[in-house]
DNA sequence: CTTTCTTGAGACATTTTTGTCTCTTTTGGG
DNA sequence: CCCAAAAGAGACAAAAATGTCTCAAGAAAG
């Protein structure tokens, strides 16, 4: 074998996967491989049928947040900071955080399930830990605000990619709507 | 004839096609139909093709988010009891919002298109006002205004519907959090 | 330059979805 | 109780999407 598979281009195929299916969730994958800008047996190539594109399409999702979490974990922050610090970094992630939430179907797959369960209950626990310290209103139920942080970071980074808002300015805005708006 | 088609079921055939693609805007017409309790050949003795449910299906949701509007401005409230008296008549509507945002082909149809352009730039102007009145922070967006109610809209009926949050805090909540994260 | 691996294009079969049609059953007004 | 309109069920063809395969062209290491 002289090459083989270069992980970086299936990186890259998920990536634009995410971006194709968080606009449009019924699309094709002629239009997914069209996007990514490679031709359609070639993405069969990659991923032996839609089931597992998605599928490791989630967990490669979870992971990417995963890494902002132990990032900011690293850092030992005060919780808003943490909080600031985690939209910086999940923000320019806003299309497989939203393909997390609308692709149901990627939860049939127990391991997905299992990751993503685990991945919300440390969500839960942060935002646990954001009522404590006063950052948050701790009479709000949970469940609005995980709705109303993943709105947001789905919000900002549409308007990112509309050309509506600046690149760096939107995770400052994003906290600010989330923090005010939520105390 | 003694009786012809109601409207008051493709009315009903409506709500629970929005229902059902809001959550999953890749269902087919079988689960459609399924979820809406009819046989899928009666689906299609009411609208001849997918294509026209889609956009009949738009074409109500603009209305019945007109007709909150018209409610609205009707009372002449001030700017901040109009905005919750509108979010109070269209979270209900939610899904139907929703699927206005994310159901792209529907603005194919230039009719579709064009009223939704014209509830877009009334949704605009009304924007104004709050800014103009203090209520939202001037400086904003109008594009990261008009996402973040989408978001927060649909958040809300999400909640609702999930059993997370009661009817009747649901709209009082979005105002609050929409006000203060604007401010 | 040559060899070898990868890609793109396109031809296929299969499956799913869409749209049409017919026949039977149900329903509600008279 | 009648009867016409409407619904359900299911067969069917057409269209679209999925998945498989082959072959020629391109790229990159040796």
């Amino acid at each position: 074998m002289k090459r083989s598979f270069q992980p970086k281009a299936k990186q890259a195929l998920l990536m634009a996967t995410a971006s194709v299916l968080a606009r449009n969730p019924g699309a094709s994958l002629s239009e997914i491989a069209m996007q990514a800008g490679i031709g359609r047996a070639t993405l069969y190539r990659h991923f032996p049928s839609r089931d597992v594109l998605i599928r490791e399409l989630a967990m490669e999702a979870i992971a990417a947040i995963d890494a902002v979490t132990a990032d900011v974990t690293a850092q030992n922050l005060p919780t808003d900071q943490a909080l600031l610090e985690f939209l910086r970094g999940v923000v320019p992630l806003g299309d497989r955080f939203h393909f997390l939430m609308i692709e149901t179907s990627a939860y049939n797959d127990p391991t997905v399930k299992a990751a993503y369960d685990r991945q919300l209950n440390e969500l839960g626990a942060f935002i646990g830990q954001l009522k404590q310290d006063g950052v948050i209103a701790s009479e709000l139920p949970n469940a609005w605000v995980t709705s109303v942080m993943d709105a947001l970071i789905w919000a900002a980074w549409s308007a990112v990619n509309n050309g509506d808002l600046a690149r760096n300015d939107v995770a400052m805005l994003t906290y600010r709507t989330l923090v005010e708006g939520l105390s």
